[in-house]
DNA sequence: CGCCTATTTGATCTGATTCAAACAATGTGG
DNA sequence: CCACATTGTTTGAATCAGATCAAATAGGCG
């Protein structure tokens, strides 16, 4: 079960991005006792009232949080990229407060709350480094609701390429202008809180002032200042600079 | 500028309501050094863009967090009620991505990060329940979101007096059917995603079906049941259960 | 009392939804 | 390797929830 394992690579480059891990933490991160995971595209992983004993580290592909409201609607509320634990909230709250999916097929890693609560107790800034990530999540929540608040449609569309791009470049998942985005668009729409039908005619527009382009599961962005422009996007939320050391 | 200040008896309530505290963790609590400031309505306590070295802790009033987006427009992302930390996050990240501002006339408590660091390192454990409180905030903003993404006017706002009503209640600030509610239209539209006289329109029909009285800055609720159901209301994710002792 | 802010009402407009259907891509089993 | 099923994208037309504009009324307060 305790492996040394080069998969949780991906975690180490995530948590540098936003972190300034020293060698022994680092090293402890990597030595966490994990149970990797295959998993096919679309399907549950956690579920809404679930009481989870273990959380996952996302090692390959995408995953999406939701929520269903009401009469059948779902709210996409955030999408996540590998290196990320957006399940971390599980350690700290008992019951799920909404259910987490797969996206595309994925890889995962497992880890027992037993293991990071022992990892955070021998390791205890650490956990500056999960709230860090933790506090990151809840200002890309605040940043969504207010696109879908009070930005219009195109607004919105860009300024989720404008995160996605962003965050993938963060641990190094872009090349020059592209990246992957395995999204469909009945996703964004519910993720944009739009009609599937307004998200295509959207894309079109974007698509139609040279700004991305935009096939099967990779986006690339042709204008940064144009999508940057039309999306109203300022990476401060995404609070990409390394926490000062203490 | 040390002193054992009985102000501070609203955040042990607080923190009561979601973490099993713990008798010499109250007493440090309430040993924090604070400064007591007293200040107007509608003034702001942090902006974007600023690096606070101190944070400050809600005694009374309602405090609101916003966004200003693209031309003018104002999202606010959550209200804040006595007891709460709502600026929490300014000890991990150091640039903030919103502003912070009074609803209503305020008496806040100021703590230096300094403290507050100190404090944390003598009771680690007390880390939880500050964790605790921010990732409920999370997923209140993600509560909203999904509100604002998927729901109707009538329920957007049905929700949010279900959601005020029920924090308040747990820090005792209700009285049988009734909550301070001191929130304008004009706030309640940029909370909501809507205009401010869609709002009104939706207020009138609330008060219609008997479901709420709403009188300058008291809300009571003539039927509870009602307004859940209208609202859409399901409380698991203010998890307002007593963390696990551990 | 008079000023300022908040609430309310009415009329009109619009961004986005809904409905319906065609079309393209991807995958599956025979 | 093709026929078929499934899922995703695209187009057009009709409709609607909520926005916008404009103006009147009502509170609160110095």
């Amino acid at each position: 079960m305790a492996r040394l394992n080069g998969n949780l690579d991906i975690v180490v480059r995530k948590m540098e991005a936003i972190f300034d891990l020293r060698d022994e933490e680092r090293t402890a991160l990597l030595a966490l006792p994990i149970q990797i995971n295959d998993i096919k595209a679309r399907q549950d992983l956690v579920r809404f009232g679930d009481r989870p004993s273990r959380t996952f580290v996302l090692l390959e592909g995408f995953v999406c949080r939701y929520l269903m409201v009401g009469a059948g609607e779902r709210q996409i509320m955030s999408f996540h990229i590998p290196g990320e634990t957006p399940d971390f909230q599980s350690l700290y709250l008992r019951t799920m407060d909404h259910s987490l999916a797969t996206i595309t097929d994925c890889k995962l890693a497992w880890v027992t709350h037993e293991a990071l609560h022992a990892l955070i107790e021998a390791h205890p800034r650490l956990l500056r480094g999960f709230v860090r990530e933790a506090l990151i999540d809840a200002a890309i929540f605040r940043e969504w609701m207010a696109g879908i608040g009070r930005r219009d449609a195109t607004t919105r569309v860009a300024h989720l390429m404008c995160e996605m791009f962003e965050r993938l470049r963060a641990v190094g998942l872009t090349t020059d202008n592209s990246c992957p985005f395995p999204i469909t668009q009945g996703q964004l729409a519910d993720a944009l809180g739009l009609s599937n039908v307004h998200v295509n005619r959207t894309l079109q527009e974007l698509r139609g002032k040279r700004l991305i382009a935009l096939t099967r599961a990779t986006l690339t962005i042709k204008d940064w200042d144009g999508l940057k422009e039309i999306g109203d996007f300022d990476a401060t939320y995404l609070h990409q600079d390394i926490a000062q050391a203490a």
